[in-house]
DNA sequence: GCCAGCAAGTTGACGCTGTCAACTTGAAAC
DNA sequence: GTTTCAAGTTGACAGCGTCAACTTGCTGGC
């Protein structure tokens, strides 16, 4: 898990300090589990409470409700997808290979955890209103997209144009197909294709048409 | 609502013939009003029972449980948006117009009903062995885009490959577009672009790139 | 015209859920 | 060593999906 222990002392001084140690940590990774396990209609105050062991009201010593709880994860899940694709573009040789690489890392992490991938954008946490940190963690993945379309504009194998409008696009086809796959709506080009990730390097490409510069026709 | 009343036989012979009438399209009725409204966690089973003015249990003689309600919605819904599709191409007077055409169609029916959207592709109905009517209308609903492309290709003005594969990649981009702007992750550039349909244009003109036959660079 | 049969709808209950108020526990600060 | 207060528990409430048992009232066969 990403985020930190939630305080920033020492850790010998938190353990067994209270009646848990650090209950807030053990409820997010409870609920992570039933994430990935039953989907977020698993995630349950209760079902939380009995994984970490405590009583039902316990959470709500650490969460304001049920929301906040996959609110958190929410937040997590983006940052460490933001991670990702930021990863899979410095590892690329070039601005074109950066593109492709961040759209494969994208559905890859989609695949990997469906569950939590609907959570990111589903309508459970959808008042961003209440969680600005939720959508400050998506922007910050946007960003990372939209740097690599900038750089390939600096290389010239991008087409000109506001870099946030091309990442919007480009944005939509990679979500667009991560989204289908964990659905299941594509499952039988998968089956032909020989695994998701062709299915998305597919559609990776044909998106990157859509930013290659166009010659007069 | 698309769908026709439960039974083949004659309004006036079933009006008032049992308790309530036909109590199965009263539901569906209510359903789909505490969808829009409320969304799928807002549909069910006692609120939609309150909603017909029947009692709680009264639903079971018509459905196996909340989620074959569910179901019958996607089902409807999937269909509503072919038609819609369809209709669309038809209007259309070319095939490159025709393509356009159901991308923003697409977009449309999404943004116009969000929730039931969700409910098409979202979790709630996701065992489509369960309901293969879901499944089917979706099939249906992805041939009007692969006729589409087919008919392009004929025309000269989509390139040559699988029609199937191709229609892939440009559902990726409109279905991902369409997620994007009912979650609400690209509410500031709807506001800036002059409204959801402007976004959808730009992401079809886009995705149309990746469809276009490329001259040999 | 009556009666049996059966689909349609009701009542009441079960265990589950999120949430809250009232209570107890135990570590820390003076 | 006492006080204080965060942390966790207990018990309760309303609402949920679901089911068994019961009632209602239309319909086909005599």
């Amino acid at each position: 898990m990403r985020q930190a222990r939630s305080s920033g002392r020492p850790l010998a001084k938190r353990q067994g300090r209270f009646h848990h140690g650090d209950l807030r940590w053990a409820l997010l990774q409870a609920a992570t589990q039933l994430l990935d396990r039953d989907g977020s209609a698993g995630v349950g105050l209760r079902a939380i409470a009995r994984l970490a062991g405590v009583s039902q009201a316990a959470p709500y010593r650490h969460f304001a409700d049920r929301e906040s709880i996959l609110a958190v994860l929410a937040e997590n899940g983006l940052l460490a997808l933001g991670d990702r694709m930021a990863a899979a573009a410095a590892r690329a040789s070039d601005p074109a290979a950066a593109l492709a690489a961040i759209g494969e890392a994208y559905v890859a992490h989609a695949v990997e955890r469906p569950h939590l991938y609907r959570l990111l954008f589903g309508p459970e946490v959808a008042d961003k209103a209440r969680y600005p940190a939720v959508r400050d963690a998506g922007h910050r993945a946007m960003q990372v997209l939209v740097d690599a379309i900038a750089a390939g504009q600096r290389a010239g194998v991008v087409r000109a144009g506001d870099p946030a409008e091309l990442a919007i696009a480009h944005w939509a086809a990679v979500h667009g197909i991560a989204q289908l796959i964990i659905d299941g709506v594509v499952a039988e080009r998968i089956a032909a294709s020989g695994g998701p990730a062709a299915v998305a390097r597919l559609v990776v490409r044909q998106a990157w048409e859509g930013l290659t510069p166009r010659p007069a026709r």
